[in-house]
DNA sequence: CCGATTTAGTTGAGAGTTCAATTACTGCGC
DNA sequence: GCGCAGTAATTGAACTCTCAACTAAATCGG
């Protein structure tokens, strides 16, 4: 028989916890609508487009685009071909790895881009950075980055 | 013609916004993956079990129950109709109001919930608190109180 | 070089979420 | 009381995501 003592979170633990929970969920669903309502995508697609924006001429292997874009791949797969069939990306064969495909930011999927960024980091800005001192903007990069460096290990 | 100017994020803002993307999203999978894996329910329900949980006599108004567990009222009939298929839940038609249902967490449920939580607060506090400084903590409890209070205007 | 393992990417099914529409009831104003 | 705006909750369709299974190609060990 299994018999692990249980490291309950204390009472503040607990609540920020929970805060954390309400707020984050709060911040990307909000953001998620707005994203919606605008441009006619979920953040997830938004963030594909992004990142593939600003790689070297706007091409990623579909694995990296999985990477950086914190997608599976399975998920990315889906994502793309919903994007090619928007116009927005198209798949290209990888001339290096047969098994490669190559996803490519297309004009329109550009255009649309450009037309999308600006009012969501309105929402990004007002949804989060406007409620924080710059001393909090700091404490968050930090502690974020200390999050992805240990979630990475995993 | 509409023409606002854009405030951009300035490059610290970027890599705060990013990795703060970063740690949530990879957070918030892993939890729900390890849950899943372990309950066969997702984050969503979990809470939900957990807010009922705590009602008195573990009973709630489904819009209550949507609120405090963070769901649109869509999202929570839907996942109560599961909870309850799954003899987790049962619903209850409300004396005072003949609109309202009162959602209420079955023995069973009770039980599962029991069975799921020292496994998912390890978890949190493995990926989340054992990675902070009880300074951090306190910050990042600070940060989602504000960003809480200020989303919930929205 | 060859079989075994690993990696890249896709696919389909099932599960969860969203959005808009719908039903039913409450409570307000007159 | 009566009509009417607002609230409670559900529903179905469309969409997104996950998981496991699968194909195909690269790589590794002998």
């Amino acid at each position: 028989m299994m018999l692990v003592m249980t490291r309950w979170l204390t009472p503040d633990e607990q609540r920020t916890w929970r805060s954390f929970l309400t707020a984050s969920r709060a911040l990307m669903d909000t953001l998620d609508r707005e994203l919606q309502r605008d441009a006619g995508m979920p953040h997830a697609y938004y963030e594909i487009l992004v990142r593939l924006s600003e790689a070297p001429e706007r091409r990623l292997r579909m694995s990296e685009l999985a990477d950086v874009s914190g997608s599976s791949r399975s998920r990315l797969s889906h994502a793309v071909s919903r994007l090619e069939a928007a116009g927005w990306v198209r798949r290209e064969d990888c001339p290096t790895d047969r098994r490669g495909q190559i996803a490519h930011l297309t004009d329109d999927g550009f255009a649309k881009l450009a037309a999308a960024a600006p009012g969501h980091v309105e929402g990004v800005r007002e949804h989060l950075f406007d409620a924080l001192s710059p001393a909090q903007v700091e404490q968050l990069r930090h502690i974020s980055e200390v999050l992805t460096e240990r979630l990475k290990r995993a």
